[in-house]
RNA sequence: GCCCUCGUAGCUCAGUGGAUAGAGCAACGGUUUCCUAAACCGUGUGUCGGAGGUUCGAUUCCUCCCGGGGGCACCA
């Protein structure tokens, strides 16, 4: 017999045996005895099919876990000490030459489930976030908005090729232009080019932090890639890919020799122009990431990345880095469409839906739950408009209230002078309704959950689990009233209830998602205006 | 052409070497003298894209094919 995959506190044990499906249920309960030796009491078994067992285990056991919800709170599912390890979780990362979008969203969402996971599951985590300052992207940006500019003042200037047409190139200009007056419009080239181009980078930054702080995320770091430049830390990498022997010089470019790592071809490091590569910050950034002691450096890249892993992969490991320490999370992207129609996300070509404009529309809750709520494998394919109107259908709502619902109980529970002993001292026993019962079982669940999205780096399996809790509650919530002239029943029951409230609120912080104490009641049948209370957001 | 990823209910998506494959939305019906009805209960549909293979057992692993998305720069 294989037990199914389930942890110590294994409510439901599903057994296999396989090789003789037909054997008599005395001879399979003697099976299972010598198969669990430490498992003594069994409430329940049946034979489910050829060959499977349930196994119901006492609902003592469920005490004890309800017990452990309650003592440790937050910490629940922890493997608090087991793992002090340092870990880094890069994300975002977005060049700033404009607002975020609704691309970057994902990854941002994604990026601090992760790391709030890995924080849940005992790491000791750092957030970063890169800025690639330092290349051509953001001379063409700082062109764009100096064409903008001098167009605000009547001078004759064009967006150059391959620069920004979006909406907020003007907007920046003009943005300037408010402030500096047309001082620069007469300046020489190349001083207003530069003033310009600080002047942009400035208010792109302070807006991208902005929009980062509203969607609830904070980094522990923003690195510059202006660093690599001014330290040689480039030049250095180079040098110890080359003396590990990778690197070879042709067509007036420098090579790093990636095929030795399985990529499809080797990839410039240095231009012909002399100029570095993106790829070649990279090999100096993961040589600071390593330097700085990181057990794990996690990468959060968009699908559109995907090619690059190898070459990092293969750099890390001629730099003489262990490529185990580097783990390259990738998601799909986010199709948005409106009202049907496709919307581009690209900075340069302009149209674009940002980060901003989603939040207003949806608020971050709904935003970043949606985003998390699914498989970074899968494509995220929705209308806008559809999302909006269907904010009242989105589980987050189900589950915010399920937390809301629970705070209320426990406050008229307060009020009406209800006394509560300690949970040590709550009698447990009186929990044996079915529905009472499935609350325990599935509040269990947490730590293999936990345990399963930490080490998949997979935020959407908590987003699910808490959906199950909250249904699970609701039909408790329903079936079993709590407050009741039954004092022990009413404690045992108070007493579940807040265990619930503590694994969703604290499932919901983990993915970045406020727990309401409170929720307005709708009124009447609009869908549209409904208010979240706690945290106050639209 | 090569690489990555997805294809599961009408729609949006979970699941994954084991049991009768699940949830939300959408549809229909019911539930509130009572702790928040943003809730609960009931009614149902699946060639798990297709074909082979491995296995006692495949939706899950392998191969091929079809379809969607993304890559394959001296861009980032």
């Amino acid at each position: 017999p294989r037990q199914k995959e389930h942890g110590d506190w294994a409510t439901n044990l599903a057994l296999v045996l396989a090789p003789k499906a037909g054997q008599p249920p005395r001879h399979v309960a003697e099976a299972i005895a010598g198969a669990f030796p430490d498992v003594a009491a069994v409430d329940g078994l049946d034979v489910a099919g050829p060959g499977f067992i349930n196994i119901r285990l006492k609902s003592v056991w469920l005490h004890d876990v309800l017990r452990a919800i309650l003592r440790d709170g937050p910490a629940y599912g922890l493997r608090r000490g087991a793992r002090g390890d340092r870990v880094q979780v890069e994300f975002v990362s977005a060049n700033p030459t404009g607002p975020l979008h609704v691309g970057t969203a994902r990854n941002a969402a994604l990026g601090d489930a992760v790391a709030s996971i890995l924080e849940a599951d005992g790491y000791d985590v750092e957030r970063e976030y890169y800025w690639n300052d330092a290349g051509t992207q953001m001379e063409a940006f700082a062109a764009s908005v100096e064409a903008r500019y001098l167009e605000h003042f009547g001078r004759e200037a064009e967006i150059p090729e391959g620069g920004y047409q979006g909406g907020y190139v003007r907007e920046i200009a003009e943005a300037i232009a408010a402030d500096l007056g047309d001082a620069l419009a007469d300046a020489p080239a190349g001083e207003r080019r530069a003033a310009i181009a600080k002047q942009a980078y400035d208010r792109t930054l302070e807006g991208i932090r902005a929009t980062l702080a509203r969607f609830g995320i904070r980094f522990d770091s923003f690195l510059s890639a202006r660093l690599f430049y001014e330290t040689g830390a480039i030049d250095d990498a180079v040098a110890r890919l080359r003396e590990a022997g990778y690197v070879y010089e042709e067509d007036g470019a420098t090579w790093f020799r990636s095929t030795a790592f399985g990529d499809d071809k080797d990839r410039v490091l240095i231009r012909r122009t002399g100029l570095p590569t993106y790829f070649a910050e990279d090999c100096a950034y993961v040589v600071h990431k390593a330097a700085r002691g990181y057990a794990r450096m996690i990468y959060v890249w968009g699908a559109d990345h995907h090619g690059d892993v190898k070459r990092v992969l293969g750099a890390a490991e001629a730099l003489g880095i262990d490529p185990a320490r580097v783990e390259i999370l990738l998601y799909q992207f986010v199709n948005l469409s409106s009202g049907g129609a496709q919307s581009r996300m690209s900075k340069r070509a302009g149209d674009v839906v940002t980060l901003d404009e989603l939040i207003d529309e949806v608020g971050t809750d709904a935003a970043r739950y949606t985003l998390l709520a699914r498989s970074s494998d899968s494509t995220i394919d929705f209308d806008i408009e559809a999302v909006t109107r269907q904010t009242m259908d989105n589980p987050v709502f189900y589950v915010q209230y399920a937390h809301a619902r629970i705070a209320s109980l426990l406050r008229v529970a307060g009020e009406r002078g209800v006394e509560l002993p300690g949970w040590e001292d709550v009698e447990l026993d009186v929990l044996t309704d079915e529905a009472e019962l499935d609350l325990l079982r599935t509040l269990s669940e947490l730590p293999e959950i936990r345990e399963l999205a930490a080490a998949t780096l997979a935020p959407h399996r908590l987003a699910h689990y808490i959906e199950d809790v909250a249904a699970v509650f609701h039909r408790f919530y329903t079936e079993c009233r709590v407050i009741t002239e039954d004092a022990e029943r009413t404690h045992a029951r108070l007493w579940l209830s807040a265990a619930a409230k503590q694994v969703i609120g604290t499932s919901l912080r983990i993915l970045g998602v406020s727990a309401p104490e409170s929720m307005e009641r709708l009124e009447g049948d609009d869908d549209t205006d409904a208010v979240v209370g706690g945290d106050g957001r639209p």
